[in-house]
DNA sequence: TCAGATTACGAAATCGATTTCGTAACTTGA
DNA sequence: TCAAGTTACGAAATCGATTTCGTAATCTGA
C-alpha cells in the first residue's frame, strides 16, 4: 500500500493537519517543523493521493477532450493538435483525460459533467451549429466551463478557437485570379460541415473583388466526405462543357486523390490544370507535383483551446473566448498560370 | 452543487447504504426500492461523483499514456495509435490519460504510480533497453500494471507490444534480392534506438539466406535522426567505389528525403537506384515515385497494448504478457529490378 | 506585570461515495 | 408454535486528503 498522510504524521508525531499545512505552504507551521516534514516526505516516498486531494479539493486539474473526428481523416490534424494542448496543459499543471466514444450522445456529456472528473471540457468533434449550441448549453446548466475547436459559433456566449475560413478560401481563390485563372473550380461539402460555408464565402468574396461572374456550374457539392464522391466531383468538373483551368478541393487527401486521377488521364499538373487542397497536411507536401494548399497553425489552435479554457476555469470571465486565426497561403507546385485562355 | 446521494437518499428516505446498494446492483435491496431509487436519479440527474467513488473504490479507471515521442517525427504513428487505444479503453469503462513531459524524469513516473491517479500505465517513448528495465522495475515496486510500446525487451518479466522488425528488415532486403539487387545499402541509426538491432539482424539474415557476403561499407550509421546525417548518408552511399543499387532507410521520412535528394541530382527511381523506407506513413504512399515501405499495424499495436494492460490489471496473471506483431511489406514504386549489373 | 496579540499545533468536520456489520421484521419447517 | 433462517434496511466506519476552529504557549507593549 502506498504512504498516506496518516503514515507521515504517526512517523513524525505531529497531526495530520500539521502536515498536510507543511506541505501546502501554509503560514501556520514553524520553519523546523515543515522541514522536518519536508525530510520525511523524502524518505517515506510521500505523494498525496489523487483521488482523496480531489475529492476534498472539488477539483481534479484534468481537462477533458472530446474528439470525435473519423480519425483516418484527420490523422494529421489530431497528431498536431494534442501534443501542443498536452504541453500547455501540463505546464499548468493540468491533464488531459480522452474521450472519444461520445458522438451524438448528449447524455453522455452530461455524465461527464456531472461526474466532476473534469475540470473542463474541449469539444473536438463536428456537430452541426444547432447541435454546437444545445451541446454548449448543455454545459453551461452545469456549469462546466467549456471550448469548441476547430469551430466558430456565430451565436454570441459561446467560447471557441478557430481557423479564419473566409480568409483561407478567399486567399487560395485570389492566389489562383492572380495566376490568370478565370473559370476556378470549387468543391463543396454537405451543409453540416460549418467551414463549408466559410471557405464558399472566401470564395465568393474573391471572385467578387475581381469582377468575375459566379457560375454556379463551377461549384459542385459532395454529398459526403467519401473518396468516392470526390472522384466523381473531379470527373464532373472534367466533363463540364467549359471545364475549369483551376480547382480548389475542400481538402488535402481529396485533392491528393485527384492529383493521382489526372495522372492516370493524362492530364498535366499544373500545365493543363491547377489544383489546389486544404489543411496543408504532411503528404500534400511530397506529392508530385507537391500540393498549392492552406495551412492552419493546429498546434497553436490547440494551444489556444487549452489556455482560453484555463482561463474560464481559473478566472471564470463573465464573456466568452472566442479566438479566430489567421490561416497561411502555401503556394507549391500544383498551382501554375493558367496557359488555356 | 452537483445532486449527491446523500440529496438522493434524503428525496427518498431511505439511507445512503441502501441508495448506493441498488445502484451497485447489490442483493440486498427489493426490486420495489431498486425502482424508486432509479426513477429518483433519471429525476435528480444523479451521477456519482469520480473523486469519491476512486478513493473509496481505490481505482479510478483511468489508464495513462506516457508519450515522448518527437511528436513531429511521429505524427501518423500517434494518430494511429491515439484511437484505437482510446476505443479500446472505452469499450471497458476506461479512459486514457496523456502524459507528454516526464521524459528522462524517473521522479515523475514515481509520483505519477504514487499518486493512483490511474489503474495502469502504457509508456511510449524510445529509451534505451537499459532504461526501459529501470523504469519496469520503479512501477513494478510501486506495483503499477504497465506495458511498453512498441518496443521489445529482451528481460524477461516485461510487458511489451511490439512489431517484428526482423521479419519486416529481412522481408525488404529479401524483395530487394529478389530484384537482383546485391549491393544493398543500409542506414543504422545510433544504438539507442533498440530496434535499429532487429532490424539490422533482419537485413543480415536476407543477405546470408541468399549467400551474399555482408559488406560493411555498405552499411552507415547515422549518428543521430536529424534529418542533416542522413543526407550525409545518402552522399556517403553514392560516392562509395562501388555504390549500392538499392538503398534501405530506417524511417520513411529519411527516405522521402533521399527521393528529394535523388531528384535533384537526376537520379531516376528505381530505375538507376532502388530506396525503400520503414514504418509505412501516410505520406510514403504520395511520393513520385510513391514508396516502398514496410507496414505497421500501429492501430493494432495500439489495441493490443491496451488490452494487455487491461489484462494485467484486472487478472493480475504471474507471468508478463508480450506481443511480437508482424509487420507488411509493401511494395511500391521506389523499387525495381537492379538493371546496373 | 498583565491584557491582548501572535505562533504553532491538534481535534474534528468535511468532501461523496462504498462496505461492513448489526438488527428488526418476516418466513420457513418440524 | 417457536427456533432458525431470510430479507431489507440503516448506522457507522472507511477511503485520504484539506480546512475550520479552538487552544495552549509564547510574545508584545504600556
Amino acid at each position: 500500500m502506498p504512504v498516506t498522510i496518516k503514515d507521515l504524521s504517526n512517523q513524525l508525531g505531529l497531526s495530520r493537519s500539521t502536515v498536510s499545512k507543511a506541505l501546502n505552504g501554509r503560514s501556520d507551521v514553524s520553519s523546523a517543523t515543515r522541514e522536518r516534514v519536508l525530510r520525511a516526505v523524502d524518505e517515506l516516498g510521500y505523494q498525496p493521493s489523487a483521488a482523496a486531494r480531489n475529492l476534498r479539493r472539488q477539483r481534479t486539474e484534468k481537462l477533458g477532450l472530446v474528439v470525435n473526428y473519423p480519425f483516418q481523416r484527420v490523422a494529421d490534424f489530431l497528431a498536431e493538435l494534442i501534443p501542443g494542448m498536452a504541453a500547455v496543459a501540463e505546464d499548468a499543471e493540468y491533464n488531459l483525460i480522452l474521450y472519444t466514444s461520445m458522438a451524438g450522445n448528449e447524455q453522455r456529456i452530461k455524465s461527464l459533467c456531472r461526474s466532476r472528473e473534469v475540470d473542463g471540457i474541449i469539444v473536438a468533434w463536428p456537430p452541426g451549429s444547432s447541435e454546437t449550441v444545445a451541446l454548449s448549453q448543455l454545459m453551461a446548466d452545469e456549469q462546466m466551463p467549456h471550448v469548441f475547436l476547430p469551430r466558430r459559433v456565430s451565436n454570441a456566449g459561446i467560447s471557441f478557437v478557430a481557423a479564419d475560413h473566409v480568409q483561407g478560401a478567399r486567399a487560395l481563390t485570389q492566389h489562383l485570379i492572380s495566376l490568370g485563372h478565370r473559370r476556378i473550380g470549387f468543391e463543396r461539402l454537405p451543409e453540416v460541415y460549418e467551414t463549408d460555408g466559410d471557405r464558399h464565402a472566401g470564395y465568393a468574396a474573391a471572385l467578387r473583388d475581381a469582377g468575375i461572374a459566379y457560375d454556379p456550374s463551377l461549384v459542385i457539392s459532395a454529398k459526403s466526405t467519401d473518396p468516392h464522391y470526390h472522384t466523381r466531383s473531379f470527373k464532373t468538373f472534367l466533363s463540364h462543357p467549359a471545364p475549369p483551368t483551376a480547382i480548389l478541393f475542400f481538402t488535402d487527401p481529396m485533392a491528393i486523390n485527384a492529383l493521382s486521377l489526372a495522372k492516370e488521364q493524362n492530364i498535366r499538373i499544373p500545365q493543363d490544370l491547377s489544383i489546389a487542397g486544404y489543411d496543408g497536411i504532411l503528404a500534400s507536401g511530397v506529392t508530385e507535383p507537391a500540393l498549392t494548399t492552406v495551412g492552419q497553425a493546429v498546434s497553436d489552435m490547440g494551444r489556444l483551446a487549452v489556455e482560453s479554457l484555463l482561463q474560464l476555469i481559473e478566472e471564470q470571465p463573465r464573456a466568452p473566448i472566442q479566438h479566430t486565426l489567421p490561416v497561411e497561403l502555401i503556394v507549391r507546385g500544383s498551382t501554375g498560370p493558367n496557359s488555356k485562355d
